[in-house]
RNA sequence: AGGACUAUAGCUCAGUUGGUUAGAGCGCUACCUUGACAUGGUAGAGGUCGGCAGUUCGAAUCUGCCUAGUCCUACCA
């Protein structure tokens, strides 16, 4: 092996071994145990929320493979309607080409071409993160299994009433030229003003104060071309005699009614909202309870029409109001309608005045821009009633939220859902399978043929399809039962479904997991009839965020891409990397700035497991992650450190040729034969069995942290740092007899075998490398520790004794340490130790261990206190006194001071526990075992300080 | 406006049902190339657990209020 860990000659070849061999296919024995990967975007690139993401599904897709579970991990992609074809439209937009030249059946063409040459980005992306997804069931959104599920889901709602298509109000994006649902637009604060317009009243009406006008505030100006209405409270006083009188609409001369709503706060402005049912949300619920008419103004681009649309609360076509509106803002963009429409309400006398006023302004979450509430037809799914079972599957457990508090966040919004408008105004995607009539009927089907077919409808009737194409999420929300066959009721689905876990952010709990939950529960039935959940469990993590906690964007310049991390990447490239193509330009200087001085030297390279663990240690639930590169290379180091341990112990059980090429097995135990295992040796077994507790109680909570943390402590700690340390003595003594060499041997061997099938589910490639040669030695054959069992805790080789035992002698060998540390020692230094004490098992315990303790405290001899203790430096060790004689070795003052430092603590800790036990109430009221413990705790610290003190006088005098 | 979460060492984070002398990694200090590892070893320094009250014999841990930060939902025209 060679000396250092490099990750990238291990991480080369494994995965492709893996793949080919098909250990990621389920195996086809045992229970079954399923993960849906959450698709990513079939155009993107991997981000550092895709590594997250991965490091843990694959962790515990590996721990329950590895426990004899039937693991399926399914992968695929989604189409990602608005991202794919915006991504696509501006290539095309480069070339001076519109999609509208294009028409749209080259159009999906194109995107079609872009999806095959770019599609397998974020899948190779995906190898290189170890993930050990079955490829050979890759699933796309798009392709005919999955379009025919959708097909059939959308069919099947319509059938029970549970999609429709009505003209409403919807998100509009002027810029894309498409409705939008509620979740993708995004209310982003901004500067706005209030303009107060004056309505004259109509009729010769006055306000009780004799105005001949009322006063409205408004954001929007230029709806007011849309007014139907002026809305007060029924209560208001102010305006009680005007109720169900009219003001005239200036620049329209429109007669519009004043009504009384509860909607209105009384205390806002003057308490007069105009209303616009056609270009506001909550004016048009006003709009139903009035009956009043909704008055469309704004064309597709929200530029203002020539001539006003005008429909009835219910949508049908209202021909008696008029509609005509004033022909100078005919064409105008809405934003230049305002400012005109405000300058002609001044030049009139009418604008009372401008308030500066904060708000939100609905934008786009995709094209950024403001979005417009606008009358269209869509098709909508009820989703009430679909709301119902989703909400009672999370509230009696079979959905359960990792962690928990997510619930809440998903029942308020599931407790006051409004219907989700699924149609889109966009090329790519699935086409809604509604078809149309010249007579403006319309029929839903799977496809042409069979709405002819139900409907008898001939060939002399002419059909239309729906242009318009569903929402990405709508195909996505069936993705974990159309990803394994369904309609088709195949084995995998009734094998895997329902899955396991769901591994996935917060941001998406509405998008995505909350619609599968409601689709699947309505379309996926037990024999028995009752529904499948799609998930039992639905751990969500936290975002991955740059180390000071700021979201990682490109227009920050802080984004760190997971392959970088992983190879490495030189600082020009880097600096390059980050300010390509960026939105604004005029940010690269300073992001250039910024990574030069975060990434001097560029990014090292750490390899895929430091990575992995690192996101593994940093997964603790309910928080975001920062990352954190000191971690990650603390974990790097972590590998190099189970690299090295694995040299050492493959040097001394394999026979080795000059080169360090393994030439032949030393007896490590495995074909039998007398043992003996030291005192380390069962202390070692008995610490893995612990371990193997830890990881096994953390990885059942979703503590992939905890589990991290426990293989580290465990590996660094106690095997290299203790362990390997007391093997040496055994190994290297001309005395050892067979069976001792033997027990260690194979200790040492069997403790990493395991300890690497522990670690395997969150490091895969370097305990694959390690364990290919260790496992012979180990008595282990198989041709991946993929396929190996996962170490279970075998409570019988928990040793309580040799754990205690160990215990102590790691505080004496401490304790000399730390003498030979504060005194200045040379650790190259030999010396002499006494030891002294009225305890017979000290003794014993010395006499057993003093090969040990020789070596690794370095010593000339170790000796029980005979006669007259010499003048030493000494360590306490529960009762027994470590004595480092002083001639020619210490210094006076130097003593004094470090036993002083001892004695102030000690003297603390006494005086809090005294104060603790003198106080009757803590006596009398805490438990039995408590006072107990604080009494012990007391005794022990007063014996040690009296020794100490005892010392110090000793020394002091001299 | 409602709700959630977070606040522990200089930094990134653990701390299980209240009882520890409050821990880890990085960083810092001193010493050390000893036959796995300087991507290392040994020994240290460093925290009144955001603040204030309360419950309790006992609070980093439970309750309330406050402060700061992050986020979600809904929004007043």
């Amino acid at each position: 092996m060679e000396k250092t860990y490099n990750p990238h000659a291990i991480e080369r070849t494994w995965y492709q071994k893996w793949e080919q061999n098909g250990y990621f296919k389920p195996s086809g024995s045992g229970d079954p145990y399923c993960i849906m990967i959450p698709p990513p975007n079939v155009t993107g690139s991997l981000h550092m929320g895709h590594g997250f993401n991965n490091a843990i599904m694959d962790s515990l897709i590996r721990y329950h493979r590895m426990k004899g579970h039937n693991t399926l991990w399914q992968p695929g992609c989604d189409h990602a309607g608005i991202a794919t074809q915006m991504v696509v439209e501006r290539q095309l937009g480069a070339q001076g080409v519109s999609r509208h030249d294009l028409g749209r059946d080259a159009f999906i063409d194109k995107i079609w071409e872009w999806k095959e040459e770019s599609g397998g980005t974020i899948t190779n992306q995906i190898r290189r993160l170890g993930s050990s997804v079955d490829w050979t069931r890759e699933r796309f959104t798009m392709d005919d299994g999955l379009s025919e599920a959708v097909k059939e889901a959308f069919v099947r709602l319509h059938q029970d009433g549970l999609i429709y298509r009505g003209k409403r109000l919807v998100n509009w994006d002027p810029k894309f030229h498409t409705a939008i649902s509620d979740l993708e637009v995004e209310n982003i604060d901004e500067k706005g003003n209030l303009w107060h317009f004056r309505y004259p009243l109509a009729d010769g009406e006055t306000t009780s104060e004799g105005a001949d006008h009322i006063i409205v505030a408004t954001t929007r100006p230029e709806t007011m071309l849309g007014d139907s209405a002026v809305a007060v409270h029924p209560e208001d006083e102010r305006y009680q005699a005007l109720i169900g009188k009219f003001v005239t609409l200036p620049l329209v001369n429109r007669r519009i009614p004043i009504v009384a709503d509860d909607y209105v706060d009384r205390e806002f402005g003057t308490g007069c909202v105009k209303i616009t049912p056609a270009h506001d949300f909550n004016d048009y619920e006003v709009g139903k309870r009035h009956n009043l008419p909704l008055i469309n103004v704004l064309d597709r681009d929200a530029a203002v029409l020539a001539q006003a649309e005008v429909f009835n609360i219910d949508g049908t076509h209202n021909s008696e109001l008029d509609g005509s509106l004033p022909q100078n803002y005919a064409g105008l963009d809405r934003f230049v309608a305002r400012k005109q429409i405000v300058a002609e309400f001044d030049q009139l006398g009418l604008l009372e005045k401008v308030d500066d006023h904060a708000l939100k302004v609905p934008k786009g979450d995709r094209s950024g821009a403001v979005i417009e509430p606008w009358l269209t037809d869509q098709w909508y799914v009820s989703a009430k009633e679909l709301a119902k079972p989703a909400i009672e599957a999370v509230e009696n457990g079979d959905i359960q939220f990792v962690p928990k508090q997510y619930e809440n966040m998903y029942f308020a919004w599931m407790r006051d859902i409004q219907d989700w408008c699924i149609s889109r105004q966009l090329w790519w995607g699935h086409r809604i399978p509604a078809w149309y009539d010249d007579a403006g009927n319309v029929y839903v089907g799977r496809d042409e043929a069979e709405v002819r077919r139900d409907n008898n409808l001939g060939d002399d009737v002419a059909l239309r399809q729906d242009d318009d194409v569903l929402d990405t999420w709508f195909s996505s929300a069936l993705w974990t039962f159309s990803t394994l066959g369904w309609p088709e009721n195949t084995d995998a689905l009734k094998h895997f479904h329902s899955t396991d876990v769901l591994v996935t952010g917060f941001d998406i709990i509405f998008f995505w997991v909350a619609r599968m939950i409601m689709m699947t529960l309505h379309f996926i039935k037990n024999d028995d009839g009752t529904p499948q959940v799609p998930f039992k469990y639905v751990y969500v993590h936290g975002l991955v965020r740059d180390s000071h906690g700021h979201k990682m964007s490109k227009s920050k310049g802080n984004v760190l891409d997971p392959l970088d991390l992983i190879d490495g990447i030189d600082l020009e490239s880097l600096v390059s990397k980050r300010t390509a193509n960026m939105m604004q330009p005029q940010l690269a200087a300073k992001i250039e700035k910024q990574t030069r001085k975060e990434f001097p030297e560029g990014i090292a390279s750490y390899g895929t497991d430091a990575l992995r663990f690192t996101f593994c240690s940093l997964a603790s639930t309910g928080r975001d992650i920062k990352f954190d590169m000191g971690r990650m290379e603390g974990y790097r180091n972590f590998c190099n450190k189970i690299w090295n341990a694995a040299r050492y112990v493959l040097m001394n059980t394999e026979q080795q040729d000059d080169n360090g090429n393994a030439i032949g097995a030393l007896d490590c135990g495995q074909n039998g034969g007398e043992l003996e295992l030291s005192l380390a040796d069962r202390w070692i077994i008995s610490r893995l069995q612990r371990t193997e507790q830890q990881v096994e109680k953390a990885m059942a909570e979703f503590r992939f942290d905890l589990a991290s943390q426990a293989i580290f402590e465990f590996v660094w700690n106690e095997y290299c740092d203790w362990y390997l340390e007391l093997s040496k003595p055994v190994l290297w003594d001309e005395n050892a007899t067979e069976a001792q060499l033997r027990g260690t041997r194979r200790t040492l061997v069997r403790v990493l075998e395991a300890a690497l099938r522990l670690a395997h589910p969150f490091m895969p490639y370097i305990t694959e490398e390690i364990w290919q040669r260790l496992a012979p030695l180990a008595g282990k054959s198989g041709d991946t520790i993929m396929q190996q069992a996962f170490p279970l805790a075998d409570l019988s080789k928990i040793d309580e004794q040799a754990e205690a035992d160990i215990e102590w002698l790691k505080g004496t060998i401490v304790g000399i340490r730390n003498i030979r540390g504060e005194m200045n020692i040379s650790p190259a230094k030999h010396i002499d130790v006494l030891f002294n004490g009225p305890n017979a098992d000290d003794q014993a315990r010395l006499d057993a261990n003093r090969q040990f303790l020789t070596k690794l405290a370095n010593l000339s001899s170790a000796q029980w206190l005979e006669g007259e203790a010499p003048l030493a430096a000494t360590q306490l060790v529960g009762e027994m006194e470590v004595l480092v004689p002083m001639a020619g070795l210490i210094d006076k003052d130097a003593e004094l001071a470090r036993l002083q430092k001892e004695l102030d603590k000690l003297g603390k800790l006494i005086k809090q526990v005294e104060g603790k036990l003198g106080n009757s109430k803590f006596v009398d009221n805490a438990p039995e075992a408590v006072v107990a413990k604080e009494r012990t705790k007391l005794e022990d610290a007063k014996g040690a300080s009296a020794k100490l003190q005892e010392q110090y006088d000793k020394i002091a005098a001299l």
